[in-house]
DNA sequence: GTATTATCTAAGTCT
DNA sequence: TAGATAATAC
């Protein structure tokens, strides 16, 4: 019957040893979380409590899809029972329960990211620092960078070596930065990402009897993508494994791509000190990938000095080489990769999600994305901007953010005077004075303002209906369910009507959608099982908020079903896996980024990040470059990445020809597309002429001498708006500007330099 | 206090 | 280019 037949025979050692520290270096596509969702089922079928058993994870995604396979191993319901999260949710929920402890509330908010920038730049202006001096992503980077080392703001503000540091950078108040953006954090009951793991930490370090209770609790320690744990979380598991040592990490030092974040591979050697019986299993046959990929993933990784013995073998088939081609520009690049993709589903009969394009930068995605859009092949972004990060679902979830924990000032600041309900800034600053010589919150000010200060009886009104509003619905948040809750709030702040009114274009028309999908998402949220024992207990808008303030775009994968191509980030991709994988824009400064040139280490780990994408690929992979590319509204003329020169050439597609071909421009496609497609070049291999095209500058297509062919009476066709006739130009050169008339829109006045206008013929 | 317009500035990966 | 902010008019 065993459900361990259908492993090999490490990763079976791997599954049956379960008393006692353990470390499983897994390759890319080896099994690895077949190996550790198979040892909490094993554990499991072994009549462990799946109480006792906590299980972290990086994502929701990676969290959900171990739940789900384990509930399939064992059947029934005791998975539900297991601790299995994301390190920050499930650390999230023991600060709710032991909050009280810390000087916090249990309903506290947690900051993203936005919310972060948000107060920081509150502060700035208190201090009355320059912004561009204190740049904001500088400073909140280095509070990160101290959270998590565990330094806290008193002793990063005794540090000597810290202090001199920030100094010599010029920006000597950082550590009182720090000091400011804790304080404010905990007037508003909230904590940023980085203190769900410090407070833990300290939680773990302050009470023992707490610790205790936890470490009695977890009788076993799973970690999954170990490589990438930070100092805070190391220490977090090595509380929680000391009492009985059952510690089992998963993980590849070749794929950490997370060092940018803390993560520090540092941590697997000091699993070898902290257990010196550390028993080690390595993962090394692929069962993903073919021969190809695999052989040229291991040509690339040995690049790299820092990394662990290993060796990566395949019993797959050999494969199809992996292609690579060049383009004169981004967006024909774009347009290759859409007619290759065209071509897979259709002449191999491949579905779109079976194919996958990943970049190195969100922002590639957009001509990737248009020329998908032209060939019609169903396609969804991941990441950038997300749902939740939109305006409109933002505003409203500050209502609810208000309702549960109505300290939460970022929260406050957002919605005080949205809908105009004629609170200014004026108003505000006057309040956030008084708050800050308070101590207090912003509400707590608000609520009893005439105590603090005399304003006009009519904003004086204003304010108290705010804060009676807030009131409200904060009572009846435990009663009711998420969803009437939630409609009752997106009533009475008038936000729902004021959307509604709004619907005068596209855009607000879309605004409002999105207000609904929010609303029945939680409609959705309300009426689901709770996971406890198939309770049918009420659902709750704080639970709601619970759930989405650790949600990430990564998460939206699996909550959308479809047959679509995926375009996403490398980082984005790691644990995933497609039989067709595009790794586009392999140039110099983008991939490797150009902000990851100046150290060793830091280019290793964007090696590390080539060899994910790689890996990620089943059948095969394309490579591709462009020649010039738009950015920040510039043509820039591109390098291929020193990556490329370091791929072995044995297992890349050798067919040459590219520069043979036309190189076709912007309305040669626009001519393509109503083509037969079976008539289309193949996709060829340039990597015998590297070299030449590199030299070769001559193919841009968008240059000044292009621009004096802008003439009145001239037809000419834009990616926007389609076929136009010029009707007036002005100016010279690059900063031509010119009225055209189209069809469709009517006259437009453009800059030619940014506007991409092709001569019709 | 609000709406509109002009100007500036940033541009990387993410729990 | 686009999003944020400052300046300006109402």
């Amino acid at each position: 019957m065993g459900i361990l037949d259908n492993l090999n025979d490490v990763q079976r050692a791997a599954v049956e040893y379960i008393s006692g520290p353990s470390i499983i270096i897994a390759g890319a596509g080896s099994g690895k979380t077949r190996v550790i969702t198979y040892k909490i089922a094993h554990l499991i079928n072994l009549g462990e409590n799946p109480f006792n058993i906590i299980a972290l994870t990086f994502t929701n995604k990676a969290a959900r899809e171990m739940r789900n396979r384990v509930e399939t191993l064992i059947g029934g319901t005791e998975a539900r029972n297991v601790w299995l999260g994301t390190f920050h949710s499930i650390f999230a929920r023991i600060l709710r329960v032991e909050a009280e402890r810390l000087g916090f509330s249990s309903n506290f908010t947690i900051y993203d990211t936005d919310d972060s920038k948000s107060l920081m730049k509150a502060i700035l202006k208190d201090q009355q620092l320059d912004d561009k001096k204190y740049k904001i992503s500088t400073v909140l980077n280095r509070i990160s960078t101290a959270k998590t080392n565990l330094i806290s703001h008193v002793e990063y503000n005794n540090n000597q070596e810290l202090m001199h540091a920030d100094s010599e950078s010029g920006r000597p108040k950082t550590g009182m930065l720090y000091t400011f953006y804790q304080e404010r954090l905990r007037k508003a009951n909230a904590m940023d990402f980085d203190d769900l793991l410090f407070n833990t930490n300290i939680l773990f370090r302050d009470f023992p009897d707490i610790l205790y209770k936890y470490q009695k609790r977890f009788q076993y320690v799973l970690v999954d993508e170990y490589q990438d744990t930070n100092f805070a979380q190391y220490l977090i598991v090595k509380k929680l494994a000391a009492a009985n040592e059952n510690i089992t990490v998963v993980g590849d030092d070749a794929q950490s791509i997370y060092a940018f974040r803390g993560a520090n591979i540092q941590n697997i050697l000091n699993l070898e000190k902290d257990y010196p019986d550390l028993k080690t299993f390595k993962l090394e046959q692929n069962y993903r990938s073919t021969q190809n990929i695999v052989n040229i993933a291991n040509s690339i990784i040995n690049k790299n000095k820092a990394q662990f013995k290993k060796t990566i073998w395949t019993q797959n088939e050999e494969g199809d080489k992996l292609k690579l081609n060049a383009t004169a520009t981004d967006n024909e690049e774009g347009n290759l990769v859409a007619r290759q993709i065209f071509d897979i589903i259709n002449r191999e009969k491949s579905k779109p999600s079976s194919i996958a394009i990943l970049y190195r930068t969100n922002a590639q995605s957009r001509a990737l994305e248009e020329a998908l859009r032209r060939i019609n092949i169903p396609y969804k972004i991941f990441g950038g901007m997300s749902f939740y990060k939109r305006k409109e679902i933002k505003d409203l979830l500050a209502y609810f953010r208000l309702a549960v924990n109505s300290k939460d000032e970022e929260a406050l600041k957002r919605v005080i005077n949205y809908p105009k309900r004629g609170i200014g800034d004026t108003t505000l600053d006057k309040i956030k004075i008084i708050a800050n010589e308070k101590s207090l919150s912003l509400y707590e000010i608000i609520t009893s303002i005439n105590q603090y200060i005399s304003l006009p009886q009519a904003t004086e009104q204003k304010l108290l209906n705010f804060a009676v509003m807030i009131k409200a619905s904060s009572i009846e948040l435990k009663t009711k369910n998420a969803y009437d809750m939630a409609m009752q709030i997106a009533k009475s702040s008038g936000i729902l009507q004021l959307l509604y009114e709004e619907r005068n274009d596209d855009e607000g028309i879309m605004r409002f959608e999105n207000v609904e999908e929010l609303l029945n998402g939680i409609k959705d949220f309300s009426e689901s099982q709770n996971d406890e024992e198939g309770s049918t207990e009420l659902r709750t808008l704080p639970q709601f908020m619970e759930d989405i303030a650790l949600y990430t775009d990564a998460d939206e994968k699996d909550k959308q079903e479809g047959d679509f191509v995926s375009l996403m980030t490398i980082h984005a991709a790691k644990g995933l896996e497609f039989p067709y994988v595009f790794i586009v824009g392999l140039e110099e400064n983008l991939f490797p980024s150009i902000m990851a040139l100046n150290s060793r280490e830091d280019i290793e780990e964007e090696r590390r990040l080539f060899y994910v994408a790689l890996t990620r690929g089943e059948k095969q992979v394309f490579l591709s470059y462009a020649n010039t590319r738009y950015k920040w509204g510039n043509l820039t003329v591109t390098e291929p990445s020193r990556f490329i020169q370091e791929l072995d050439t044995n297992f890349i597609d050798d067919e040459t020809g590219l520069f043979e071909m036309e190189k076709p421009s912007e309305k040669n496609d626009f001519a393509l597309e109503r083509q037969s497609w079976s008539n289309l070049p193949k996709a060829v291999d340039i990597s015998k002429n590297l070299k030449k095209l590199t030299k070769t500058s001559e193919n841009k297509n968008t240059n000044i001498d292009e621009y004096e062919k802008i003439q009145v009476g001239v037809e000419v066709y834009h990616q926007r708006f389609g076929k136009g006739k010029v009707q007036q130009v002005d100016g010279i050169g690059a900063d031509k500007k010119a009225i055209v008339f189209f069809a469709n829109v009517g006259n437009k006045n453009l800059i030619l330099r940014y506007a991409k206008l092709d001569l019709m013929e």
